[in-house]
DNA sequence: TGCAAACAGGACCTCAAGGGTCCGGATTGT
DNA sequence: ACAATCCGGACCCTTGAGGTCCTGTTTGCA
């Protein structure tokens, strides 16, 4: 179905409420669980992948808690995707890392995914957490349009 | 991963074929199966799907087997995705049918991941099969690859 | 007319991967 | 010393993709 990791929504959720709270202090994964309505050991997973990726910073001990490394509008939704769900790759046969293909000879798409993911790619950079999350206003589309073929 | 199905890769791979060798004629799915190298019962599943879609044409009987309703750079990728795989929704929240969300009221994207559909959704619009399996780029047998790192 | 070839539409089973939880260890302020 | 908190895993469990097979129905040909 094309569809990212709840997870990754997750993570989208739990930023924006970082940043809602957070002017420069810390909140820990339970009150980002309260604040969310996310289940606690859920929220802390998807922090700690965050914390992994670099774009929130743990701090432990009695006044720890997470901060974000940057303001939401300098994290491209890619990022997050990558993070959470690991790098687009449409199919297996994407990646260079791998040499086994039953029907290697007789596959004429061979290779070919690469500009389609390279597009979505492409989509995905143009949109920051910001704009998910942000202000009422339609989110822009930072992609040039496409000739139309067929919408649906 | 953002990955969609092995199912919609097979899809591509038989209307290549499928337009290879089919002028005006038809294939039987046991010649695609043996044509790209997929197993029968399997390339039989793709083309009732795609026929469902109305990608493929089937025709019965003795001499009966599929044939392209459309030349392939007619056929948008976007198409046969939704077809393989069900429309683009990165997650669940996105369609406008749903009422049940436990985190509803405290959720900050709610509703907010269609334009990033919509940004996908255009990509994908704007590439053909014919574009995945065009001639053009000889797909190159680059370097040989070593699967040296166990792929996350 | 009977038989074989081929599509049509399911039902069915298996299994890997995501989704979620929990535990022990390390770190830090009071 | 103690409590709060992050850190890094291990662990189970359900879901849905992936794949196979079976039973019609249609069509051409001997």
């Amino acid at each position: 179905m094309l569809r990212l990791s709840k997870l990754t929504d997750y993570a989208v959720v739990v930023l924006t409420r970082l940043d809602d709270a957070a002017e420069g202090g810390v909140l820990t994964a339970p009150a980002l669980a309260g604040a969310t309505g996310l289940a606690e050991p859920t929220v802390a997973k998807v922090l700690k992948i965050l914390a992994h990726a670099g774009l929130v910073e743990g701090r432990r001990g009695a006044l720890g808690g997470y901060r974000l490394t940057r303001p939401l509008a300098a994290i491209p939704l890619i990022e997050v995707i990558t993070a959470m769900d690991g790098p687009i790759a449409l199919t297996a046969c994407v990646d260079n890392s791998f040499g086994v293909c039953e029907s290697e000879s007789a596959c004429p798409v061979r290779g070919r995914w690469d500009p389609v993911n390279e597009a979505i790619r492409r989509a995905l950079t143009g949109i920051s957490i910001a704009d998910l999350a942000g202000p009422p206003a339609i989110v822009p589309h930072p992609e040039p349009v496409f000739p139309i073929f067929a919408a649906e």
